[in-house]
DNA sequence: CATGAATGAGCCTTCATTCAT
DNA sequence: GATGAATGAAGGCTCATTCAT
């Protein structure tokens, strides 16, 4: 994650791309944040994975509260979009939503095994306390969309007779807590140098599941 | 699962059992951890809930960080005792796997519903970077004693002819997945007038999806 | 100025009359304000001149402009009271108008010859900018009152014959500018080992042209 | 006094007649000195106000300092040339003593209206601390100059028989004291949307007073 | 046991100054 | 000449921790 390699010799502070700058600086904030938390990351230490000195930082943003935010921001976009795209193509060709959901979630888990998108939640969920406006921000922008899209592709499965008929809004959160659990897994509690979660696999089995149940069908 | 052991000879003072006042103190730094963070909480601010002064705090704990694990310890011991007890009591009775499951997670959600307990794992998941070895120590104590006790159960299901064989990792990772979302939505996402996920219901359309799946069989 | 005795041995910080400990702090941040201005002035340096360390003088007060505000205030009340005592006395004996003038006159002049009274005007000219509120908190509380009571002296004077008839506006106005001539010289023009303008005498002097002029009269 | 020959010789920098530039560049440092103090005002801001940036004012300053020093020189030379200018034509026609101090209180008080040097002596005495030299340097140029040129003209009255024979030096005071009250007064303590206090009318106002004073005699 | 005044390390933030372009 | 990105010293302020009472 050390970007060893712009350190090299003397090379200039301003022979640089300065366009790039913000997301260096943020992808050294996302780290000091993620390992030091927001109150404890140094600004010193952030600037100092972008190569830069202290005072630099503050020509992009305002304040360390400011990159805080921009970091979410930035990791936010990418993935509320897909989102919706996927339940727009509902119906399209003759895709089942089995397979709609399915799509979805590799593409929500796929996503967030990026790290520099999966270090976000569990940094919002630190931060929370702080920055209530971030949790608020990243629930209306990713969940709320995540949710209102696998709400869409259930209701229609179930219109279809492909589903049965369950609680939607419960049913959804089954279906995110795979996502959360790999996300927290994978950020928190895996070990150093234990395997990760292997989104493809896991949210494989989990849509399985999902889907089929784990009882033996009474008369098969 | 290695150092499962060592911890227990080790007993460290984190895990000591309180008397009435450090408890007390205890409450007040839950309060001011969660709503500030580790470092935002100010020592003064945790005093004051137990009614007392700043200083008096050190007659209990030698320093903040102390107490973030004497916090963590607390909470621990009584979510993990409960959790083998089910486990050990497979086969009893003629209760099925499927019950059995449905106790488990349920007993989890339970207790988590209990803001002292439920406060515990996103301060956890906030703290990972600053204090992995207390994310190591959830982990072990909490996460992987349940994990063991659902594996027992599945496994026992899947002998018993009552489960397919589907990979027992990740099944129970979808499980417990239901619970970080309850726990993470509560604590974290839900709004400050919105009602919570309520435990009871939503673990039971989990366990249930869980167990029959949501796809209507081919030919019923 | 300096207060050298205090910091001999090792007199414990808790030792000292912590009522007094404001003042002393304001004491200190005069010093510092003074020679070195507001922006200048470093907290850790007021703090030594009390004999405490940094973190001390925010138990007393929130900011540096706290400091400044509770500097100016301290040294207005005493000066602002007996401003009006001495205007309520007019008619009262038989005491003439110029008697009265030349008493007010001393009586400021000689509050502002004390090294802490007098060295807040330069520095409220000093931070007029910065601290509008300041300029005009001091205007009202100090100037506005003076001018006032010289008014009501002069005004009598007029009623008695005492005074010949002028612009009374202007002419408190060349009765203060002596004041301003005085704080202004001794605390910024006069060379360190200069003597200072001594207050006595030059405002005798001054109120003496004021009465008389310095003209010889045509046919004396 | 003793020193006015060296200056002359040395010609520091901070006397140098600038070209145009610089001198849009002290227009700017003086608006923001006045407003925000030396130690506030941020170079950047004074730029601006030449239309210039940042690094281009150290084309023509060496460093912030030298910027106060060049301003304060700018403003010196003109009222300082007048001065003498007055005193050197004591006794031709036939302009008597009084009419010499109006004058000359006159022209200082006019020149001082003039913001961009008025707004000096009140900067020069919130800076005193951090720049005695510039006090210094501002008492040798302006006002040991002025001091000498009234002291010239108030013996010549009292040779000619026109004045009594006050203590000149107190005499000389209570003149400067007006114009310091006039500065002061427009410059700091006046009302934003108040009428400043008018030189021509305070200044004749405050000389006849210092001529003929204002009590009235005893037998007229 | 309890207090709270005192300490001082630590960090965010500002801004004069430099310098490659 | 002019620019403005970069630097880094400096200082206000916070707060965990100590300790005499």
């Amino acid at each position: 994650m050390q970007n060893l390699e712009e350190n090299r010799n003397e090379s200039p502070k301003w022979r640089r791309e300065p366009k790039k700058r913000p997301n260096e600086i943020l992808d050294g904030a996302l780290i000091e944040f993620c390992s030091r938390g927001f109150a404890g990351a140094r600004i010193e230490d952030i600037a100092k994975h972008a190569g830069l000195s202290k005072g630099t930082v503050y020509l992009y943003f305002d304040s360390k509260e400011d990159m805080l935010k921009a970091l979410v921001g930035r990791s936010v976009t990418p993935i509320a979009q897909n989102m919706g795209d996927i339940a727009d193509h509902i119906g399209e060709h003759n895709t089942s939503a089995a397979e709609l959901l399915t799509n979805m979630l590799m593409m929500m888990a796929g996503r967030l095994s990026d790290d520099k998108i999966g270090a976000i939640p569990p940094l919002i969920i630190g931060e929370a306390g702080n920055f209530p406006e971030l949790a608020a921000f990243y629930r209306e922008e990713v969940i709320e969309r995540a949710m209102k899209a696998l709400k869409i592709v259930i209701e229609f499965g179930i219109k279809q007779g492909e589903f049965r008929k369950e609680n939607t809004e419960f049913a959804i959160r089954t279906l995110i807590g795979a996502v959360f659990m790999q996300i927290i897994w994978n950020n928190i509690f895996v070990r150093t140098n234990e395997k990760k979660l292997p989104h493809e696999e896991f949210i494989r089995a989990h849509i399985n599941i999902f889907l089929n149940g784990i009882v033996v069908p009474k008369e098969a």
